[in-house]
DNA sequence: AGCTATTGATAACC
DNA sequence: TGGTTATCAATAGCT
């Protein structure tokens, strides 16, 4: 159409390629309005100018929505929709193996970007998981840890019967026993006692002490 | 063009309109084929036949490129780009406050699908600080019970000097001093004591305690 | 799917 | 940019 029948190739000059861009984007856009208004389907159209200008139509869906529902179609059918036009000569493009790869890679793009903002997910969630065992392995240890230091010196709120009192008390002298039997062969061992600490204070037990077999009778070995 | 000047609006009947589907179909996309060409532009076209298959046309670059190309530009410029053709006479569409809403839509669309997927990073992310801070917290507070417990009982291996068996025994007497202490307050407040245990045995530890106070009197008491 | 009478699009020029 | 026109292209209604 026009004066000439034009070569279907790139126009040389830029002039020139600027207004047959113009004329036709024009005519396209036309055409794509009618074709959605009289078969009322959805359609999309994104171009880019010769100087790089984006320039979108859509019929009557905003266009936005006409490529979410493009997004959110099976892989499959994206792959089969890809229309080579019948005068197209370009080269090996049809080529089944590229049009798959291509496809493969559109379709993980969307995928890319999304991964560059985060660390993969699946990095994290590896992460949540050995934190939480660790969570709970030192909540175990501690437990424990817990459990024994209330041997020695129990809760004071808590110890109110005398079982307890007596099975700490137990605990404490058999603790004390093997501290005192260490040292004692400690002491043999090194065959001499450099008490440095002479100034040290008497501890004031006596008392304490004084009262020791008669209840030390009430109690019960541990171990 | 044809033989009579079809109205602009939806064909009717469906056979008529999946007709006319076709042929403008082909008509456009060898319009947007000879545009690409031509002009040496990206180029994408999108659309559902009314039976809702999809069909896709692109230029020399694929498809998924000039989508890319389009997600990947700033937001004013995908604002400013819409088309609305000429012959158009879509209602209140050109609504600015609509269309920027409508753009503002598109853009979160993808944001939103890669969400479904995986769990959103930034709870993620928050889980593991705070599951960071537990094992931290946790780790603190069983060093101190350790700590603690070494006390009362030192690691044997490590138990090697006197000074370090003196003050473990000094502080083992002296809990055991407050455990007592604490047994006879009870006992008094009760006015009596029901012990249930008489079958107990007796424990051996006469021949420790009986070299008691020269070792105490080398234990400085704590607390 | 083809035909063809028509209308539509546009290349070159202004 | 925008308009004119000679020419070519697309297609509506039929078959």
């Amino acid at each position: 159409m026009g004066r000439v029948k034009l070569e279907l190739k790139r126009i040389e000059k830029s002039a020139n390629r600027q207004i047959t861009f113009s004329k036709r984007k024009k005519g396209l856009i036309k055409k794509a309005y009618e074709l959605a208004t009289l078969c009322d389907i959805d359609l999309a159209l994104l171009m880019f100018s010769p100087s790089d200008r984006l320039c979108l139509f859509s019929g009557q869906t905003r266009i936005e929505d006409v490529f979410a529902r493009y997004i959110n179609l099976p892989d499959q059918e994206r792959e089969n929709a890809i229309v080579l036009p019948d005068q197209s000569k370009r080269q090996g493009i049809q080529n089944k193996e590229y049009l798959l790869r291509t496809l493969q890679q559109l379709k993980t793009e969307n995928d890319m970007a999304l991964q560059i903002n985060e660390p993969r997910p699946e990095a994290i969630q590896s992460d949540v998981e050995e934190l939480e065992q660790e969570v709970c392995r030192l909540q175990q240890q501690l437990q424990i840890s817990e459990e024994e230091l209330r041997k020695f010196e129990p809760d004071p709120v808590r110890l109110t019967s005398i079982e307890e009192i007596e099975a700490c008390e137990t605990y404490l002298i058999d603790t004390l026993t093997r501290v005192i039997q260490r040292r004692e062969h400690l002491l043999s061992k090194t065959c001499e006692a450099p008490n440095t600490k002479q100034s040290m204070e008497k501890i004031p037990l006596n008392d304490v002490v004084d009262g020791w077999d008669q209840r030390l009778s009430l109690n019960k070995p541990m171990r």
